[in-house]
DNA sequence: TAGTGGTCTAGACCACAGC
DNA sequence: CTGTGGTCTAGACCACTAG
């Protein structure tokens, strides 16, 4: 038996509803009657069920029984770049050179996308180099009451994003994605006319209460694509062995 | 005992991994060790060590230990916009506008975001309207091979997307944002000047080996936002009652 | 009220990788 | 070699809810 026999009763169901002999809305054999057919304890039968519940494929609803759910699987897995991984990837020689810094003391910013709350909080802004070209310009905030530590950071190395993926474990993070025309200052700082379109990412970070961070990066056109995959395999949590 | 005893130990050891009491690297206790702290069987602290494992916080090898993950995940759950449910959320009256619906036979597009592999194939351009402004321009292939059904729907009441996601459930999709100036049609269907900043996103959806749709979607700069989400509880499977 | 899923037990054998 | 996690068993009690 190469494969848990969960795993494989997991499969046999999925590939039923994926190939749509089981539709939207069809019962579910009972725990006690797969049991029976694949000669297992329940737990094991439980066990692929609960999988295909946390993929959203399968509804279980106690005394009616086991459902395939309505295809509604409206997520996919967003990746994350971190810039410097990207775009040594991509065989180009990765920079962050640092325009402004300061700190400032528990004023309100007026722009609710870059609030970090009460406190001393660094305020950041520079622009991320590929082979010396401009690729987005970053402006963030960090607070100093959550992140003490990166007060006294030098981003010689490496851009606060990635010393605070480094350090700063977080809980939660919103990430919103729109296209802009390109304001005077960062059509300077990127190379591009004005109004040319960029593509800006707006991330705010929390670790359980406290806001950590929050980021504006506006990219050239063309320069960075996002990704987002989604796999059922991922969802159902089954290995990549 | 208002909470299951797995989840109370799940939540036990994640407190602590976020609190920073344990530390990326530090080996959790055994499931031999935690079985004795709380008193319960193997089983139970298997199920709680397994959720943080699929979640990504937790590293367990086998003879060595389980140990506290390093790098925090670099994913996010972006949502899949359902146009139509969109709008009418925002209190918007929806619409799509048919512009093109033709079928063609096994040619290649030449452009591989829109390749649906061989056979016959449904091409559709339209608009999707908001308060009968519109908001983008969808340009979409069906592969009527894996989807016969779709070539007689009228999308009159629903587009295609929604129609695709109500009738077949996909396993794997890829999506790719970036932003890019309007060209000269998608400036008249979207009542934008040349060059306009527009948000472009590309899908292409597999169910198994097949290749189902893959669509363009160019959205007017400030009529729609992405959003995607990121929270530990998500991760780790626990349940939202 | 009876059937279903949710949870838990006290064992067990095995594969695997550090020691 | 030995400890660890991965898997599985054959039971059990409970909460919930649909019939």
């Amino acid at each position: 038996m190469s494969q848990p026999l969960h795993e494989r009763i997991r499969s046999d169901i999925e590939t039923g509803i994926l190939s749509g002999t089981l539709a939207p809305g069809d019962r579910l054999s009972t725990e006690v009657e797969l049991m029976a057919r694949y000669g297992c304890a329940r737990m094991t039968v439980n066990k692929a069920l609960s999988a295909l519940s946390a993929a959203g494929l399968v509804d279980r609803r106690k005394r009616a029984g086991s459902f395939v759910a309505s295809p509604r699987l409206h997520a996919m897995v967003l990746d994350v770049p971190d810039l410097p991984q990207e775009v040594t990837a991509r065989g180009q020689t990765y920079a962050f050179r640092l325009i402004e810094r300061r700190v400032r003391t528990a004023k309100a910013t007026g722009d609710a996308a870059f609030d970090v709350g009460a406190g001393r909080v660094l305020e950041i802004v520079g622009v991320h180099l590929a082979d010396d070209l401009p690729l987005a310009v970053e402006q963030r905030c960090v607070s100093l009451a959550v992140v003490p530590a990166i007060e006294h950071a030098s981003f010689a190395e490496e851009p606060p994003g990635t010393w605070l993926l480094r350090n700063i474990p977080w809980t939660e993070a919103e990430t919103r994605i729109a296209a802009i025309g390109a304001d005077a200052r960062n059509a300077v700082l990127l190379h591009v006319e004005p109004d040319a379109p960029l593509l800006r990412i707006d991330r705010r970070t929390w670790r359980g209460q406290h806001r950590v961070t929050a980021v504006r990066q506006c990219f050239r056109a063309g320069a960075y694509d996002l990704w987002a995959r989604f796999r059922t395999e991922d969802a159902a949590g089954r290995q990549t062995t």
